[in-house]
DNA sequence: TCACGTTCCGAAAACGGTTTTGGAAACCGG
DNA sequence: CCGGTTTCCAAAACCGTTTTCGGAACGTGA
């Protein structure tokens, strides 16, 4: 293979120093034109490439940011869509601005003694900042973390520290929206399908239920709250159960569209029809929401904007600014087909 | 901030030179059990963290393996739920194996004249290895990659190289075996929604759609393909033409489940019931699959599957090993309750 | 002519590791 | 007691950049 040609060839080549070369290749002013013409010249005919690890020795910058995604038991997080539309954000702008993005993946440190804790890994490769995503926030390492000086900013997760921050999306106005639309069709029995409630959208979304609830005048009843995971199956067996009570729901709200998945299943299998004897609003609007059978009313969160939201915050903080601040975005109640007044004897 | 503690620091702190904390660290065999006990012990208690970019300096080796997840005009490819499958594979696999993921983002290099083409980004990060999806084969980019020699596996695209290989799914036996299964229910008018054509898959699908047809005795009618671009809109379109033919068909046999989703879309506003009047039958198994109504039959690939193989080429090959091979994986048909008998008038 | 700016560039010191080379001490058999 | 091995470690070179410092050459105004 053609060895790797390096700045010391270029100079060789082009008869100045390497500190010239350096200069002319990176646009300092004190450098003639013609001598930087020929050296870049030289450097796109030899096709040369900067070598990161050694500009990044020296600058201590890498314009790389790490990207945590926890893979939780049983259902790696990373497979929920949520979270890929949410890197999708996430790698464009960031890309826009000049970042590659290092998802952390290795388990055992490559030799040995190696990068362990989230902190170490990112000094490990020396990354600009940090997004975190599906971390647990109580986790002593994820603490270490933020308590360094490394921008980091999670994303659904709360993170406090000196230059860390995160985004989120407004899930009470969300969760809101949705039981007024359930109210104003008429429906007062309604149920809530939680996500996983030691997560902060699970808990928001809940609490705002048992607000809304209070809101509109509706008593709050233990057994209508159902706890899920965010996952499908976790909604069959919340509605399942839902659907068996003596008084059963005419509306169920759920945390996440994929948990109403479980949910029109469960009704199907108990006879129920949607939205006919039952409505029901999911929350994400994946993809695939306005495609199913019935389409799906749904809150949207703008998980893209999450993902860009995160990378803004995230090069800000980069740049000098302060801590990045907690951003919230909104959410939009999309109202399809599987909401609708409740039956005549409900 | 809690300065940087370098291999030099620990040399300082425990009496000896910096090369013996080297050795040391990294379990060479020439340095006393005592010495190196007292250094580990140092290093543990300052928490000290190696440089990536130092020693990738000098080993040449950076233990990150880059990978390129291109996004098609329009719809990102990322955001195909079977990237994001994939994705998780090749880092579960990787990540075993103490490689971390580098997501190429950056469009203008980080520094005016940086990096660019594959090529140059990769060795610009100086990554062991690379998988690319969603890239274009014929591209003189992706060929002046693959021409190098750095290991890379293209997933579901066919590089070919020195030391280049592709994993992708037997798209030819999942096609005839949805083929079969429709000709065996008694379906004789099957018509075919294809991928992109100018992607593999896209293309090896719908050869094997027509042979299929040949195999099963079945003649070939041009207006029983409709042309698609895997996602769901296009599956509506082409369904709906279709379906809108004089002599239309009773089944379909779609090359991803996104445009199935789109299938039953028009299939609803045409007002033909799916199994009932017009049978249909996936590809990818999405993990939505078969929570949709009806849940698919659908040929499932195994999508982490294709990911782990992708890394474990990578790794093969980064340790020396032949060129990677190209490895096809078995796919399987999964008969859910889309696809029935025809109607009897059909 | 002299002092003084500019403009352009070379030399060299970092950055934080690894690896090679060589040497001192300890150990060995004879 | 001596030549030859081991065992353990120090010194130094090196990886490919950036950046500081200073110097040469060249005006330029007095």
């Amino acid at each position: 293979m053609r060895e790797r040609v390096t700045i010391r060839e270029l100079a060789r080549l082009s008869g100045v120093s390497v500190g010239t070369v350096s200069r002319a290749l990176n646009g300092y002013s004190d450098v003639s034109p013609e001598t930087r013409e020929r050296i870049m010249q030289l450097a796109r005919a030899l096709e040369y490439t900067p070598t990161a690890a050694a500009r990044m020795l020296v600058t201590q910058r890498s314009h790389v940011i790490g990207v945590f995604l926890e893979t939780g038991e049983g259902h790696p997080d990373l497979q929920h869509p949520f979270f890929h539309e949410v890197l999708v954000g996430i790698k464009h702008c960031l890309g826009e601005r000049g970042f590659d993005l290092l998802l952390f993946a290795s388990e055992q440190p490559g030799n040995g003694f190696g990068p362990h804790s989230y902190e170490k890994r990112c000094r490990h490769h020396n990354v600009d900042g940090a997004v975190l995503m599906g971390v647990d926030p109580e986790d002593e390492e994820t603490r270490r973390l933020v308590r360094s000086t490394l921008p980091c900013v999670g994303v659904d997760v709360a993170l406090h520290g000196p230059s860390t921050g995160y985004v989120i999306s407004d899930n009470r106005t969300g969760i809101l929206a949705a039981m007024r639309h359930l109210h104003e069709l008429g429906h007062r029995r309604i149920a809530h399908v939680t996500g996983l409630v030691e997560t902060r959208p699970g808990a928001e979304r809940l609490r705002a239920y048992r607000d809304a609830l209070r809101e509109l005048g509706l008593g709050y009843r233990d057994e209508y709250v159902a706890y899920g995971d965010f996952y499908v199956e976790s909604g069959r067996a919340a509605a399942a159960r839902l659907l068996a009570l003596d008084e059963p729901p005419t509306a169920i709200v759920a945390a996440s569209d994929l948990m109403v998945l479980g949910v029109l299943r469960a009704a199907a299998e108990a006879g129920v029809s949607v939205p006919g004897d039952l409505s029901v609003v999911g929350f994400d609007d994946i993809q695939l929401a306005g495609h199913l059978h019935p389409p799906l009313t749904t809150v949207r969160q703008d998980k893209a904007g999450l993902g860009r939201a995160a990378g803004e915050a995230l090069v800000a903080c980069i740049e000098g600014a302060d801590a990045p601040a907690v951003t919230t975005l909104p959410v939009e109640l999309i109202v399809r087909e599987s909401t609708a007044p409740p039956p005549a004897g409900g």
